[in-house]
RNA sequence: GCGGCUGUGGCGGAACUGGUAGACGCGCAAGGUUGAGGGCCUUGUGGGCUGUAUAAGCCCGUGGAGGUUCGACUCCUCUCAGCCGCACCA
């Protein structure tokens, strides 16, 4: 007889399917059970292309392992699947192959849904959405009216990264290094009217709420904080007396205003051509210009690059001592940064001090350690003890006392004030792409723009002919649905053509699935308000800044709009580390890849997924190895084997499991003991490992004493209860096997049963391992009975013949009794 | 440069609040079952040394160096290596 997990997986899916075990009802609806305490488990919807891959798996392995033991804890799980279906690799599918993206699309999307069937994953099917689909992005644009509505939308020119090769605008987060994150061309900058929502507004509520939330790995958050990048400090006026202009600067070193001997913009700064003109100089400030705008942004943010930079022949006046200072342009400014002006602080900054130093500028020393010895320049680090130089009135004062005073003296006569700056920019959302949520609204020549009415939605995307980009959005060619007629004013109007950021409809998906057949809104704010938040959040990493952000956002904003209560939306988040092939990531050029539905078919679902728990804690990456899915392959055939042995060779009717002594108490011990391990693992996180370890333990005790191998055999209650036992308890992860040896032992599912409690009278044997030392090393290991009090098992210790021998000829210093655990006597 | 994480056998990894380092699995080895192979079952498996019919014993050992402690993978200081994120952010 062989473990043959098909037709046991394919018989629990058909069971699962049919009754739609987990299906959960809404709050008032037949079915709902308010009794229970809810919990939501999520994990990242998936992209769909192609069809699923091991990190899939390993995500879905994962939550399902997690929604399992939530619900035979008691609680009412809503556990839902969906699919962000919008997006460019299916619409650079569709430029290569003429196939409609909703056609590829939907073929990957039924392949998604068959493998995670054929997974076993616990999923309320019923809840079941897709973005591309017109009744889900009806409210992805009924939303963004809602924050258009806020004037959290808003539309603006904007110098945009532009993708030549794609042919869109990207994101700043979809920048890296430059260049795009999709395909690796290096990004330039356009100028175009795009759509922004005004993330900025909530910079400070998404650093604050990190308060609310329970368990978020350490580095995601610190990746957001450093994204949002407050930085507190001040804005100080330089002022060019020549022209009346005046320049405001962002500083986080006011203290160090008295240092500032130039000053510096961007050579995208607006005013630049108004402080040139007249100059002798001026061609030469625009030939710079020219070229570090042609510059790409990787060359440009390289910080070991030489500072270049030209004067422009006008001063501005230092504010804190009236001298007045050169101006140069420097594409070491980031016009992107405060307000693309800077005060140089050579003395202070590196990269002032360099710029200084290439220009044969003045570098004035104005803080130094408290006793005046000398320090290198540039002097960057703080030391709380320094005090400030050459700094008139302030001499004497820390920087941080300085700081504060300098701000305020400024701030007297309107010369500077307290300032927060931000690194974080506005979400563009806008995208020059056919394969999107449209926009919903029109441009009208009278009315300009014009929202799309709620009753006319959704706004549907129309078909074209070509796919093709050409720096506007295909939607472009849709004449016919491009040309409408203003809802305002009637008259002939424009659709807008630019789509929207597909991180726009993953920002809510997670509402719709609690509501997901709702016509007239989104979602019920009663139902989303029982639901919310996700408990348990789990995906990748690569989406720490971006979707998390965004969704931290876009609940923020619903939130302030009345539409529900909840701030955040995620209070638990768990991210999965990345599985390699050979230690290296896997793809499909270095074809190192592993096909999830080849190991399903190999081995089964459950020993893909218990394999996948099992290599290691699942925050850490792990390397794939097909002998550790057979590893996991024999234990659970050693399982199913034993349940079919022992259904065989025992009966129901064998004494119940309370008593026993011998073996067959040993093994309702480890069963026990079983329980209890995983149980606690599993509370403890994600120590998925030691918990499949542990029903491993009680298998091989369970072979090792049902033939007494060792001496008297287990009985049959004892071997009935520790097979169903490991059944129960490797359900999580293996859930077909899980619910066929309880089936078969016990009866009825093993979903229904409560997960198992451990008998304290079990879990504690008569006797322990009595761990002696002499001088901190273990010198033996005696049989002590559990209740001994401390003299008896210092007496017991003593009693050892090795002990004796390490101790013979010695004094004896200090004796340590630790009660159930060791003894250690220290002796000279 | 800044921030975060990780270093334990041949490999993946265990070790809860300081108390038997190496659970469990892979790999490897031996024995059994089998016509053979596979499969399955059992046993062994950190390194070194002593010892032996079988035993057993001693020393070393959690990246490295110190420290605290009766006792350290665990706590503290310094240090090295690797991975990830951000990076001219004023």
């Amino acid at each position: 007889m062989r473990y043959d997990p098909g037709p046991i997986e394919a018989r629990w899916q058909d069971v699962w399917a049919e009754e739609r075990t987990w299906e959960v009802a809404n709050p008032g609806e037949p079915g709902a059970e308010p009794g229970k305490p809810k919990s939501y488990v999520l994990e990242m919807l998936p992209y769909p292309s192609g069809e699923p891959h091991v990190g899939h798996l390993k995500c879905y392995a994962v939550g399902d392992a997690i929604a399992h033991f939530r619900r035979r804890n008691g609680y009412e799980v809503i556990h839902p699947m969906g699919y962000d279906a919008f997006g460019l690799p299916a619409e650079n599918h569709a430029i290569k192959t003429g196939e409609h993206p909703r056609d590829s699309t939907e073929r990957s999307i039924a392949a998604f849904q068959e493998q995670f069937r054929r997974w076993g994953v616990s999923i309320d099917w019923s809840r079941e959405v897709s973005s591309h689909r017109p009744d889900y992005y009806r409210w992805t644009q009924w939303l963004f009216l809602r924050l258009y509505e806020q004037g959290l939308a808003y539309r603006t020119e904007a110098a945009v990264q532009w993708c030549p090769k794609d042919a869109t605008v990207l994101a700043n987060e979809q920048v890296i290094e430059g260049r795009c994150e999709r395909c690796g061309t290096l990004v330039e900058p356009r100028r175009l009217d795009q759509w922004f929502f005004k993330i900025t507004d909530y910079a400070d509520r998404l650093l604050a709420d990190f308060d609310l939330l329970e368990s978020w790995p350490e580095n995601v958050v610190t990746m957001q904080r450093n994204w949002i990048g407050r930085s507190e400090g001040a804005e100080a006026v330089f002022r060019c007396d020549d022209l009346e202009l005046d320049f405001t600067v962002f500083t986080t070193r006011p203290d160090t205003l008295f240092g500032a001997t130039f000053f510096v913009l961007a050579p995208e700064h607006p005013d630049i051509e108004r402080l040139i003109e007249g100059t002798p100089n001026a061609d030469e400030v625009r030939a710079y210009v020219a070229d570090a705008m042609r510059a790409s942004d990787t060359d440009r943010g390289d910080a070991d690059r030489e500072k270049t930079g030209v004067r422009i022949e006008r001063s501005v006046t230092n504010p804190v001592n009236g001298e007045q200072i050169p101006v140069f342009v420097a594409d070491y400014v980031l016009m992107e940064y405060g307000t693309g002006a800077i005060m140089a602080v050579p003395a202070h900054d590196e990269r002032d001090f360099e710029f200084a130093r290439n220009f044969g500028l003045d570098i004035r020393q104005v803080v130094a350690p408290a006793d005046a010895s000398a320090v290198e320049l540039p002097y960057v680090e703080q030391d709380s003890e320094d005090v400030l130089v050459s700094s008139g009135e302030f001499d004497g004062r820390t920087p941080a006392e300085a700081k504060d005073e300098i701000i305020e003296w400024l701030g007297r006569d309107d010369r500077g004030e307290p300032a927060v700056n931000y690194r974080l920019r506005d979400w563009l959302l806008s995208r020059q792409r056919y394969w999107g949520c449209p926009i919903p609204v029109v441009h009208c020549p009278e009315c300009g723009i014009v929202a799309v009415p709620d009753e006319q939605l959704p706004v549907e995307l129309p078909d074209i002919e070509d796919y093709q980009p050409k720096g506007q959005s295909p939607l472009e060619a849709a004449t016919d649905w491009v040309e409408t007629d203003c809802p305002a004013c009637g008259a002939g109007a424009r659709r807008e053509t630019d789509t929207m950021d597909t991180f726009v409809d993953s920002s809510w998906y997670f509402l719709r699935y609690l509501d997901p057949h709702n016509t007239e809104l989104p979602f019920d704010r009663e139902i989303a308000d029982h639901w919310m938040a996700v408990d348990q959040y789990i995906g990748g990493v690569e989406h720490a800044i971006l979707h998390l952000m965004y969704a931290r956002f876009f609940m923020k904003a619903l939130s302030d709009g009345g539409y529900l209560d909840v701030q955040e939306p995620f209070i638990n988040l768990f991210t999965q580390g990345m599985i390699t092939r050979d230690g290296a990531k896997m793809s499909k050029s270095k074809g190192n890849t592993v096909s999830p539905r080849e190991y399903v078919e190999r081995f089964g679902a459950d020993s893909a997924r218990t394999y996948i728990c099992f290599m290691g804690p699942p925050e850490r990456g792990g390397d794939w190895l097909d002998a550790g899915v057979e590893g996991v392959h024999r234990f659970l055939s050693r399982l199913w084997r034993l349940g079919m042995e022992v259904a065989e060779r025992t009966d129901p009717a064998d004494a119940g499991p309370d008593g026993g002594e011998g073996a067959s108490r040993e093994l309702l011990a480890k069963a026990h003991w079983a329980i209890d391990k995983a149980t606690r693992d599993f509370e403890r996180g994600f120590q998925f490992n030691t918990v499949i370890a542990a029903v491993m333990e009680l298998v091989n005790d369970a072979y090792r004493l049902k033939d007494g191998l060792y001496g008297d055999e287990a009985g049959g209650a004892a071997l009935r209860f520790a097979t169903s036992t490991a059944a129960s308890l490797i359900f999580p992860f293996a859930p077909h096997l899980g619910s066929e040896i309880w089936e078969l032992i016990e009866g009825g599912r093993v979903w229904e049963q409560p997960w198992p409690e451990a008998d304290p009278g079990l879990l504690s044997a008569e006797t322990f391992t009595l761990v002696v030392q002499v001088n901190g090393k273990v010198r033996a290991k005696i049989e002590a009975e559990a209740g001994a009090d401390e003299p008896a098992l210092l007496e017991l210790a003593r009693a050892d013949e090795r002990v004796g021998e390490h101790l013979d000829g010695k004094d004896v210093i200090k004796e340590i009794v630790v009660p159930g655990k060791l003894v250690n006597i220290v002796a000279r």
